[in-house]
RNA sequence: GCCGACCUGGCGCAAUUGGUAGCGCAUCGCACUUGUAAUGCGAGGGUUAGGGGUUCGAGUCCCCUGGUCGGCUCCA
């Protein structure tokens, strides 16, 4: 009872919405709408060096990058069948070109456009714009696709779950006989990522086929070949397995990953998923070694989720501390007096040059009210300089927690930021 | 979307039974030039989410719209 008390204020001091505006991270203005969110430059920093790091990432481990608009007809929601089960997820549409005569009588019909919900629809479409060719398997495109999904307004919640984002989507084409190879890379390199992001502790999710509901498309051999897959590959990632029977989307089952967060909870990060529908709707085929079409199986995955919900996750993991690789502000110097600054401007302009995000704080405030401010800013490292590191040559660091080290030579000073700041560490 | 609560300067809060908006932080200016969580003084900034109504008079009461929060349901 105590301990739940505890956890719901630990739980209260990390809310995302809370530190989104105590770190000036991002809002939601209202004159924009519900569930939609701008970032300001100290959140547009940290999405921007996740984001540069996933397509880093991304690039190393072959995937191609693709771009697709915000906007398109009907038409292709209609093929994919969104419309036919999705349509109340969806932004209603946007009629166009629509002419009427003097009667007021349409003479041309609207055209519906609508915000897109997903991505995977045009990634279809670039997949169909050639003739595959079994060579050109497994074909990976990934982007980092902005849609717009129409949250009922209860469930609205920061940015965790908005009415936009954007989701770091991959979709994978492949032969049905190189799902298990695919799949196990995948699973690896989504652990691997969400890793290298501070999240360590994970399980994973089955989520299968119910049994004799109609609803579900696909064979069933195909089901069953591809569940016992997933499963296989999910064992041989020796994490703890959750079966969630029944839980699978219609169009194929998936591996979700769930991660724990620092104080224990559980979020759902990753998905992959198995689709024997899309590539149905959109006659997708490639050609076989032996000449005969064949139809590829797609993997939808995403790691994030959305870029906006990890952004969230991870600011409520590290009760926005954030590790110093992502943090806006890696490094403020604090010099004791006004004649300390230049000798921080040195050390300042060195660490700029490789890349650092550094901070003099050469306001006229005290040095004690510096430290308050940047120590509740969580800028991870302050470096104050006086008369006696200037004459050493030194500096004195100052972390979060409001430990120090003193006297830490320049060189050395700089060596350390630069070297936690490359192995993503946490201090 | 449903049920309930809430919405006061950038942020956090005050405003007796309805009587014409205050404080702290932040901001700006001046002075101070300082060894590890808040230097002092001064100034500017709101007509109380938006609209309508009741009233001699509304931040305080009623209605509508928008937004937020909690719960339900759902989800990336």
């Amino acid at each position: 009872m105590k301990a739940h008390q505890l956890q719901l204020e630990e739980a209260a001091k990390r809310d995302h919405r809370r530190l989104g505006a105590e770190l000036d991270l991002f809002s939601f203005p209202e004159e924009i709408g519900s569930g939609l969110a701008v970032f300001h430059p100290r959140g547009g920093i940290i999405r921007k060096v996740m984001e540069d790091y996933s397509r880093k990432r991304h690039e190393e481990s072959g995937y191609e990058f693709v771009y697709s608009p915000h906007v398109t007809k009907a038409n292709l929601f209609e093929t994919s069948g969104h419309l036919e089960w999705y349509a109340e997820g969806m932004f209603p549409p946007l009629k166009l070109d629509e002419e009427l005569d003097d009667d007021g009588n349409v003479k041309r019909q609207a055209q519906d456009y609508y915000l897109k919900p997903m991505n995977c629809p045009f990634h279809c479409l670039i997949y169909k714009s050639q003739a595959r060719s079994y060579r050109d398997l497994p074909l990976r495109m990934f982007e980092f696709g902005t849609v717009y999904r129409y949250e009922k307004s209860g469930v609205l919640h920061g940015i965790t779950r908005a009415r936009g984002f954007t989701q770091d989507d991959a979709h994978l084409y492949v032969a049905r006989e190189s799902i298990e190879v695919e799949l196990t890379n995948v699973l690896n390199f989504v652990l691997e990522l969400l890793r290298d992001y501070g999240l360590t502790d994970f399980y994973l999710e089955l989520s299968t086929k119910e049994e004799g509901n109609p609803k579900f498309v696909g064979d069933d051999d195909i089901w069953v070949e591809a569940t016992q897959t997933l499963e296989r590959v999910a064992t041989n990632s020796g994490l703890q397995l959750v079966p969630d029977p029944g839980g699978a989307a219609f169009y194929g089952p998936k591996i979700s990953v769930q991660a724990k967060d620092a104080i224990g909870r559980t979020w759902q990060m990753s998905t992959i998923q198995l689709d024997f529908n899309l590539p149905e709707r959109f006659d997708l085929e490639y050609t076989a070694p032996d000449g005969t079409k064949q139809r590829p199986v797609m993997i939808h995955r995403a790691l994030f989720g959305s870029i906006e919900r990890f952004f969230g996750v991870l600011t409520e993991h590290y009760a926005g501390h954030f590790p110093p690789w992502l943090a806006p502000v890696q490094v403020v110097g604090v010099p004791v007096a006004d004649e300390f600054s230049s000798y921080l401007h040195g050390i300042a302009s060195e660490l700029r040059a490789a890349g650092v995000r550094i901070q003099i704080d050469d306001s006229d405030e005290r040095m004690q009210k510096k430290i308050r401010n940047h120590t509740m800013a969580k800028v991870p490292y302050m470096l104050i300089a006086g008369a006696e590191d200037q004459s050493q040559g030194a500096v004195s660091f100052r972390f979060r927690d409001g430990t120090q080290i003193n006297g830490i030579p320049r060189s050395e000073a700089v060596a350390r930021i630069l070297k936690d700041i490359a192995e993503k560490v946490q201090v």
